[in-house]
Parts: structure tokens; C-alpha cells; sequence
RNA sequence: GCGCCCGUAGCUCAGUUGGAUAGAGCGGGAGACUUCUAAUCUCUAGGUCGGGGGUUCGAAUCCCUCCGGGCGUGCCA
């Protein structure tokens, strides 16, 4: 087995929501110690003191279960230690909670004054996109995902791969880390000979010869096509040619059109990758002249005293790192497994000097995660590589399950889904369920451009603060040559206005505001958490919350009013959300009209 | 057989690594546009967190076991 791992998490430092969360921290660890030299606590290892944001707002802002943790190793009833710590809290935190109170069986529920609250708007305006953000960890990050093999049109779940690890990308560089896409052209293997002679068998159909297509042959409809585009360019002349020759052209040919196809629908929905990896270098000879990448590899696992041979066969003794049986990889003909190549492939990426490595897989794969650990770790760098399993996608059109058949090559391929619903929606469901989780994508929802749709509830909600933004420049609210951005930071409300934010809370205005700002501030944290599990899905969680807070505001408090002091809060306000929103859907992929 | 993932409202799924009365959207029921976009909002119904044990102040979450579903278990790639 295999434990999923979540590495330190970048520590973030621009954010005063953690800062916060810290002075609160501070101040109870503080409160203990005092009670413990006191006498009045009677404790010999403290506690981890933690706060956490209590799910009924009711509650406050922040809560910690300090007292019921540390109640037995006290010999105290939890009630009474959280007694005594609120005393000492209220006095230490004067001017930052205006509340402290002992609630349930122990809890300490404290909460912030208004100001604390409302200062989430000017931060956020002032750090603009780099709200959220964590300091820079000196860490260098690849993700690798997609890598395809390049013998037809990408799917729906490449697509998926797609969405989750450009995201993924730009959670971790939006945290604080230095993150590399690559993905890695799988060009060396049989199933590339096999798609060239499918090519080359209806290529001579189309020129008017008799051709019996391979067994195992790809039968899709994009083969022919191929195979038309090569005849129309270069004529029938490969029909003389032997089969040998023809075919190696032809691979080459089919190669770089599939290559263009993956690039193109890639950075049709925002994906570019930095390096494109092909496994063929892995298998020339070095460039000094020298041996190829994958004996290198596999010479370094013999110096480290991981190799054996066995009935012919040159293995790696991936039992030592818990992997259930030894794995090949010289066969033995003499020639390589594919893991070989693998091995030799990470092998370079940890040469070019990478920190961690991220590779996404689909589910399908599951099997080979073990053995491909196990090969880094050898390689003297445990613990270095993730591998992230993705799960599939299940097509339905309204209901109805879209079926696909490999043996025929029929298949709605990811392009056709591009043209369907759009890169927004696409990218947005994707992403919308955790990643172990199967997806079912409703290609009639994901088209929907109503309510029941969550890609046009965020986007709606960007697209209303763009629009109130317009109007408080004077100009027509449909008026898109308005900067908005500019209108944004042009309107500036000090913290007497800021105040007027939830000032009256109870009523529907007033938690209205006080919603917004709360979840305004919980985006750090979000990023954070997103970072650290590799979730994107807890951003599209995060957004259809704050969407929904945003909502309740505009419903509930006109923000382009007479009184100038409540028009520039929550003109602040409003600006400040279009900024997390824009944000919130920036690392996620998708875009923030201005208009809808 | 063994390994991994999953099982939460009628449906699709969250649940911040053990916290307070388990949440959201859709679907069902009842309402709100003379306003900065109704692609919105408000209220309501709906649960034995697959079953059973255990750990503890406290379990959807951790441990054991059983049931059910998916995937994997190549000298394939």
C-alpha cells in the first residue's frame, strides 16, 4: 500500500486572516502557559493549540476545543478550563475580539471586532492577485500529466487530466512554489508501429489497393483522415514503396499531425505546457556519444545494488521499497519494458534539479505507482515523487449514458466536447469533484446557461460586480469599454466607512456584508488547503460559496447609494470580491467576464 | 486470493485529516422583479453517513470485521 502524502504546506504570509489565526493561537498557547505556571493548571505536555472557523456563524468567528483536549491529562472539567482561559483571553485579545465566550461542553468561542473583520477589504485591494498568495518556497515543482500517447485524438478523460493538472500548477505557483508543466510524449513503444500501419493500410485503401488492416489496429475515423491528408499532399507514390519504408514515413507523418492536435485543443482550453518530453531521446544514444538515457538509468540502480538477473531477465528489486513482487526491466530479448524508460525519464527529471514531482495518471494505472516510488527512491530521491490517480469521466447527454466503443473507434472525443460546451464549462466540471472520485459530466448541464448551471452562477456573480462598477463611474452598465479595474481602485474608503460594513448585523443587510466579508477572508486558507491536498475542487467549492455570498449582498444592500460613506464600503467591498473571484477562477482555468 | 479507490438526502456530491444540531446544488412544495443583470434571492420538506463492533470527553472522519460497487494484480504500453 501506498499512504497519500501532503508535504508541508507553503507558509503563507501576506494574509492577515492567518495572521489572525496566529494572534489567536499566540494568545491562548499563552493563556495555558500562564495557567500552568500558575499553579492553576495542572499539565505536563501542552497541548497543540489550534482555532478553527466554527461552521454555525452563530458561534463566531473563531473557536478553539483547547479546554476539552486538555481536559483529562488536567484532571479538570473542560468548562472550567475554558472558564479560566476566556478570562485571561478577553483581557489579552481587548481590541481585537469583541466577544469571548464559554459555549457547549468546552468550547471557547471568540469573536473578532468589526474592524478586524472589515480590514479583509482593503487588503485584498491592495494586494490585488497576489491575495492568497504564499511566500516564495524555493521550491521547484514539475507536474506532469496528459502524456498521451500520440496515436489519436485526445479524450474526454485527458481532458479531465488536462483541467486537474494545469490547475493543480497553478494552485502551487500561486502558493509559492516554482512549478513546471510537462508532459511526456509516450513516442517509442509498439503501439506507435501499430498505429503507423493503420495509417499505411487505409492510405492504400483510399489510393484504390487492396490492404488488410491490422488485427489490432486503430479503427478510428481520424486514421482515414490522416491517411487523406497524406495522400492529397504527397499523391499515391508510398503504394510502390515496401511496406517497411512506407510505414516509417508514415508514423512520422501521422506523429506530428496528432502532436499538432494535442497543441492545439491543449491550448484551445488554456493548457501550455513548458516541456514536451519525448520518450525516444530516452532511448538514443547520449549526446556525447555515450550510452543511451535508459541504460544510464538502469546503471544507476545496479551501482546502488538494486539489480539482479533472473531466467534471462534483468530486475529491479522493487520488494525492497514494499512493492509487491520485482519488477523487469531488460526482458529477456534483450530488450526494454516500458518502466524501463520510465525509470530512465525520472532519472532526468530529478538531474534537472526538480524538488518534487507530480505525475498524473489515470486510474487505469493505479497498478504501476509502487514500482514507479520505488525507482525513485533507489534513485536517491524517496519521498520526491506524487503520483496523483485520476479517475475516468462518464459522458451522459441528459440522462442517457453516451456509449463509446474502443474496438470501433467511435468516441465523442475531447475536441467535440470543447465545441460543445466551451472551454469554461468543460474545465469547471471537471475540476468540480475531488480527483479519486469518478465523474459523471452531463454534457446537456454543462451547456445549460441557467441557474442550475455553476460555472454561470460564479461567472454571473463576477460579471454583476463588473456591471455596478460601471454604473458607479457614471457610465452605462452595459458599457464594456469601462475599465473596471481602474473604477475599483479609484474608489478608496477609510476605516470609518469600512465600519459601516455589518453594522448591523440581524438584519438582512447586515449579515448579508458580514457573510461576504468572512468568506472573503477564508480564501488563503482555502489556497492553502487546495495546495497542500492537491485539490482544485475546493476552489470551485470556495467560489460557488463566496459567488452565493456575493448574491445575498446584492440582493439585499443597493451598493450605489446617496450616502457616500456606505457607497464607498461597499463599493470597496464589491470591488474587493470581484478581485477573489476573478482569482478563484484564475487557478481553476476559467475566465471572469465582465458581461453576460 | 491479494492490493488500491469508493459507499453521506430522491439525484450529483462537499464535509477544512477527531469537534457543537452532518451541509450545498439539482429535483419537490411556497414566495420575491418599478431598483446596480431574476443567469438572482427568501422560506420549506427530505438522513440509521452501507451494516456491526471498537478506540474517547466527542466518530461521517481513526482501528477491526462483514456487505456492495469500480480498478489493478504482464518479461504489455
Amino acid at each position: 500500500m501506498w499512504a497519500r502524502r501532503y508535504p508541508e504546506a507553503p507558509t503563507l504570509t501576506d494574509t492577515g486572516r492567518v495572521r489572525v489565526r496566529e494572534t489567536l493561537n499566540a494568545a491562548i498557547r499563552a493563556e495555558l502557559e500562564r495557567a500552568v505556571a500558575d499553579g492553576r493548571l495542572a499539565l505536563d505536555v501542552l497541548p497543540n493549540v489550534s482555532v478553527e472557523r466554527p461552521r454555525d456563524p452563530s458561534h463566531g468567528d473563531w473557536a478553539t476545543s483547547i479546554a476539552l483536549v486538555s481536559s483529562k491529562a488536567a484532571g479538570a472539567p473542560p468548562r472550567e478550563i475554558a472558564e479560566m482561559l476566556a478570562a485571561g483571553l478577553r483581557e489579552r485579545l481587548a481590541g481585537v475580539a469583541t466577544a469571548i465566550e464559554v459555549a457547549g461542553p468546552g468550547f471557547i468561542n471568540i469573536r473578532l471586532a468589526r474592524d478586524v473583520v472589515a480590514d479583509v477589504v482593503e487588503r485584498v485591494r491592495s494586494l490585488g492577485d497576489a491575495y492568497g498568495a504564499g511566500a516564495r518556497s524555493g521550491r521547484r515543482v514539475q507536474v506532469e500529466f496528459v502524456s498521451a500517447n500520440p496515436v489519436g485524438p485526445m479524450h474526454v478523460g485527458h481532458g479531465r487530466w488536462a483541467a486537474l493538472g494545469d490547475s493543480i500548477a497553478r494552485i502551487l505557483e500561486h502558493a509559492g512554489d516554482t512549478v513546471e508543466r510537462e508532459f511526456y510524449i509516450n513516442d517509442a513503444g509498439v503501439q506507435m508501429d501499430m498505429f503507423a500501419a493503420s495509417v499505411s493500410a487505409r492510405y492504400l485503401e483510399l489510393a484504390g489497393h487492396e490492404a488488410a488492416f491490422p488485427e489490432d489496429g486503430y479503427r478510428g475515423a481520424y486514421v482515414t483522415d490522416i491517411a487523406r491528408e497524406i495522400l492529397d499532399a504527397e499523391g499515391p507514390c508510398w503504394a510502390d514503396a515496401s511496406a517497411a519504408e512506407r510505414e516509417a514515413h508514415f508514423k512520422e507523418q501521422a506523429y506530428a499531425q496528432v502532436l499538432m492536435h494535442l497543441t492545439r485543443v491543449l491550448h484551445g482550453m488554456g493548457v501550455d505546457f513548458d516541456v514536451w518530453f519525448s520518450e525516444r531521446t530516452l532511448h538514443a544514444p547520449g549526446t556525447d556519444g555515450g550510452p543511451a538515457a535508459i541504460e544510464r538509468g538502469i546503471a544507476r540502480l545496479k551501482e546502488a545494488g538494486y539489480l539482479f538477473e533472473h531466467e534471462g531477465a534483468l530486475w529491479f528489486r522493487s520488494t525492497d521499497f514494499g512493492d509487491d513482487k520485482d519488477r523487469v526491466l531488460k526482458k529477456a530479448d534483450g530488450s526494454y519494458t516500458y518502466f524501463a524508460a520510465d525509470v530512465a525519464y525520472h532519472a532526468d527529471k530529478f538531474d534537472r534539479g526538480l524538488d518534487l514531482v507530480i505525475d498524473i495518471w489515470g486510474a487505469d494505472h493505479h497498478g504501476y505507482v509502487k514500482r514507479m516510488e520505488s525507482a525513485v527512491a533507489a534513485l536517491g530521491h524517496p519521498g520526491q515523487l506524487e503520483v496523483i490517480i485520476g479517475q475516468l469521466v462518464n459522458l451522459f447527454r441528459n440522462g442517457e449514458v453516451v456509449r463509446m466503443s474502443k474496438r470501433t473507434g467511435e468516441m465523442v472525443t475531447f475536441e467535440d466536447l470543447l465545441d460543445e460546451v466551451g472551454a469554461d464549462a468543460a474545465r469547471y466540471f471537471f475540476l468540480r469533484r475531488s480527483t479519486d472520485q469518478p465523474l459523471d459530466f452531463d454534457i446537456g448541464l454543462a451547456k445549460e446557461r441557467s441557474s442550475d448551471n455553476p460555472v454561470y452562477y460564479v461567472q454571473y456573480a463576477h460579471a454583476r460586480i463588473c456591471s455596478i462598477l460601471r454604473k458607479s463611474a457614471g457610465a452605462d452598465t452595459t458599457d464594456e469599454s469601462v475599465d473596471v479595474a481602474a473604477v475599483g481602485s479609484q474608489t478608496s474608503a477609510d476605516s470609518a466607512a469600512l465600519a459601516l460594513l455589518g453594522s448591523e448585523p440581524g438584519t438582512l443587510a447586515g449579515d448579508a456584508e458580514l457573510g461576504l466579508l468572512r468568506k472573503l477572508a477564508e480564501f488563503p486558507e482555502v489556497v492553502e488547503v487546495a495546495a497542500r491536498q492537491r485539490a482544485p475542487h475546493k476552489l470551485t467549492t470556495y467560489a460557488e460559496e463566496l459567488a452565493s455570498a456575493f448574491h445575498q449582498f446584492y440582493t439585499h444592500c443597493q451598493v450605489v447609494v446617496d450616502d457616500p460613506a456606505l457607497r464607498a464600503a461597499r463599493l470597496a467591498l464589491a470591488d474587493a470580491s470581484r478581485i477573489v473571484l476573478a482569482r478563484a477562477l484564475g487557478l481553476l482555468g476559467v475566465s471572469a467576464p465582465q458581461r453576460m
